[in-house]
This record gives structure tokens, sequence and C-alpha cells, in this order.
DNA sequence: CTTAATTGCGTCTGAAGGACACAGTAAACA
DNA sequence: TGTTTACTGTGTCCTTCAGACGCAATTAAG
């Protein structure tokens, strides 16, 4: 059940199969009929599908439905929604992420996290999907690998440069997730916390203070404003250390 | 439709009605028979089932199980799903957030982030409803109120408190997440990406590397390192500004 | 040309959220 | 005290989704 795999298995897939469908590990010979779609297509039909109704909008059907054939046939590429999840997460991610420019590692981290940043922005629902529990595909390695690289050689741990990534990245998704989705009727935090916060008012001065001057720069600035900090903090950090 | 709030309209809740659910908003004048059950005994069934057999299993049917009812039910009290998911997280939340210490922002600032840390820890699936773009409960204001009160009066716009708050709160979700969980089996990041790192290990020498010196500390270390950065970082700013 | 592996896909099942109707109940009012 | 009437309790039905299973069609290997 693991060694097959367009195989009939359909469910209760292990990690394995997984990696081999995010790899696009060639199967060794086929005999029976050619196939007449491929992973990449049924991908790249579900992206346009996640593209313009939403994450929920990604059902087996409808993947089928936009290719012309029926659900189950869709079962022979792609052994469940888990598993087409994974390879929609890392084809949303691009190609490759653009290598870090050499003008020092402070410029280098921050045009990092403005990368992850703008990738997330173009399709708000992989930020759905990179923050659930997923094995990870090449694509996202590729850009760890970047993200380690812009450091050059400060004098910080491999713990560490991991865990400044991951506050970036954690940074980012937060932001993206509250940027107001044109297609999902309910969202918009802000929008909603608007009237709550005046009804309430007295019970949460600071919040609401703070909320009152939060409107100039908005989404942009937050971004620049929480990068910066960490890069200062790193910064703090590799200065102590030199 | 959004004036009585017990009533019969399923779906199709406004933001108004979320509200009316999370502040307990009384409703004014009963006639018929007494309600059997309360929003706060659902919430309560419901906390329990996500407790021991994780969010996925928070269906209507096994809350009104636990309750000793049908599905039906419960819409009388709850209008539908997402409703249920509000309640839940601003009840995971706890009842109230701790005061800020006096012993300066850094610590106030620190310790609120590790407050965060071991609520969203006592509860990972907490972490999932927090994510999700939502209307804030009672209680998830409060705790918003506590983290600003920790900056004491240190030289920040209310727009650059939030953005930090922000991001130590993205910080320690981001960590949760990876926490392996017992109960659901599929779980822990790292588990995964071990053998797949080791089989591209040449495409990702840097990725590697960190991880191979990732061991030790850490959750804990990640978690002190992450907040310390961004103290350390907003230390930078105030100090840039004094 | 036979054989066997492999694909295409229709049918069924189970679980989930939710709509709706109707019966039972108890407070308000005459 | 009796009647009205709003409100609760809940059974039944519908829709959508993921997935299991089986069988017919196809085509490369021998």
């Amino acid at each position: 059940m693991s060694a097959d795999h367009p195989g009939a298995g359909t469910s209760a897939t292990s990690t394995d199969d997984v990696v081999a469908l995010l790899w696009r590990r060639a199967t060794p010979a086929r005999r029976g009929p050619k196939p007449r779609f491929s992973v990449d297509a049924i991908v790249a039909a579900a992206t346009e599908i996640a593209d313009d109704r939403g994450l929920d909008a990604v059902t087996m059907q409808a993947v089928a439905a936009r290719l012309g054939t029926t659900k189950m046939a869709l079962y022979r590429y792609v052994p469940g929604r888990v598993e087409l999840d994974a390879l929609l997460l890392d084809a949303a991610l691009g190609a490759a992420p653009p290598a870090a420019t050499g003008a020092g590692w402070r410029a280098a981290l921050t045009g990092w996290a403005g990368s992850v940043h703008a990738r997330a922005l173009a399709r708000p629902w992989s930020v759905e999907l990179a923050q659930r529990p997923h094995v990870p595909g090449p694509v996202e390695l590729a850009w760890f690998e970047a993200g380690l690289a812009a450091f050059g050689d400060l004098p910080l741990t491999g713990a560490e440069k991991l865990d400044t990534l991951a506050l970036l990245v954690g940074h980012v998704m937060s932001l993206v997730r509250q940027q107001p989705r044109g297609a999902s009727p309910e969202g918009d935090l802000a929008a909603g916390l608007g009237p709550v916060l005046a009804e309430h008012a007295d019970d949460y001065p600071l919040t609401v203070a703070a909320f009152a001057d939060a409107e100039p720069g908005g989404h942009d600035d937050a971004l620049r404003f929480g990068v910066a900090r960490v890069v200062a903090g790193v910064a703090a950090l590799a200065a102590e250390r030199a």
C-alpha cells in the first residue's frame, strides 16, 4: 500500500506517500491505459478554484468538474484530500524563492520576509494550509534554505536561526490572515471589532485607544514594524556576542 | 432574525448575533417552557470533547450526546457551528488573564507572552480557533488589554504596541502548533521532516545543518528566544527615541 | 495474440451541518 | 381559572463531502 503510488489504496496514506507525491517521484513502468491527467494538472485546477472561490471551494468534485471528469477519477492520481492540500501548498509557494542579495544580513532577512509576505498575500489561502501541521514540500524547504542563507555568518546557532525565521513567518501569516478578503463574506477582524469595542469601551480602555490610532499605515506598516523589531532583536544578540 | 437570539433562525448569523452570545446578553422575557440547558453548559460539554478527542470531534451530535439530548435541540441555544467555535475559543482562553507585574515592561511583556503560551499549550485546539478569522470575545479582549498594559509608558504608538503583541502571539501559536499532539496521529512536523531531509540533504545543506543542532532545548528555548528577540527589538526602538 | 496490470468511473455509504414542521409547555392576560 | 400564545424540544429530511468497492475498458509485455 505504500509502494504503488497511483495505486488503488485510497486512504490511510503515510508520510512516505505524501513525500513521493511532493517530489513527483516517477512510477517505474506502466502497462495499462495511459493516464488522461497528471498530478500537476490536478493541482493546477485546484489552485484555480482556490484562487477565485477560496479554499473551502476546493472539493474533489469541484476539481474534477473543472477538469471535465468525475470525482473518483482523481483518486487515481491523488490519494486523498490531505495529500491534495500538501501539493496545493507547495505549488502556492511558487517556483523558487528569490536569492538573498549580498547587501548584508539585515537587508537579506528583511527582503526574505518581504518575499514571504508577497507570496502569502498573493494566495491568502496558502496561509491556512501552511499553518496546519503538514509535511513540507521541496519548495517550502527551498524557502527555508534561502532564509537561512540570509543570515550570512552571523554568530547564531542553527536553532536560533530557525526560530528567527519562524518568528518572521508567524508574523507575516498573522498579518495576511487579518487582511480583508473580498471573497469570503465574513472576514475582516477589524470591521467586526469596531462596534464591539465601541459598546464596551469602558472595559477595554487601552485597547480602544490603541485601535484608535491604528488606522493610517495599516497593513504594510505592521509588516515593516514587526520585521524591523525582529531584525533589531537579532542584531542586539549578535552585538553582545561580538 | 437578529433580535431574538435563541430564536429559530438557524444559519446566516451576523456578527451581532455572535457578539450577543459571547457577552451572554440576556434575553428579555420568556414565556414558554424553561430551557433545559444553557449556553454555558453546551460550551462546557464541547470543551470537554475538544480536550480529550480534539477539535474535529466537536460536532453538534457529539455535544448533544454528551448532554444527553439530540443534535437539533442545541440549535435553540447556539445558532450554528461558527458561533459555537467563537464561544469555545473565548472559554478556552480562561477566565481572566493574569495582571502584569510591576517589575518593568520587559518582565511584564515576557510574562504576558509566557501566560499566553501556557494557556495555548493547555488547550492546543484553541490555537486553531484563534488563528482563523473570528469575532473576539470578552476574554480575548481582556488578554489584549493586559498585554497593552504591560508596555507601561514606553514611547510607542498604539499601533506599534498592537503589532508587538501580534508578533508575540504569532510566535507562541507557531510553537504550540509544532508541539507533537498525542491525540492526533499524523502530527509532529519534525518527525516527518527527518527522513525527508535525510533523503535530499544535498539540496538543503543549511536546513539540514540547522536542524542538526536544533534538538537540545527544543520547545521552551524557542519560546524564550523569540520573546527575548522581540523584547530586545522593542527596547532598541525605545532607546533610539529616548 | 494472449495476458495481466492499470486506468476510468459509476454506485454506495457514512458523517456532517442545517432546514423545517409540529407537538408540548408554561407564562401572561382576561 | 381558563384561554391564548410565544417559546422550547426534537424527529425527519436534504445537501454536501470524503472515501470504499467493484467492474469494464485499455494497452504494454510476453
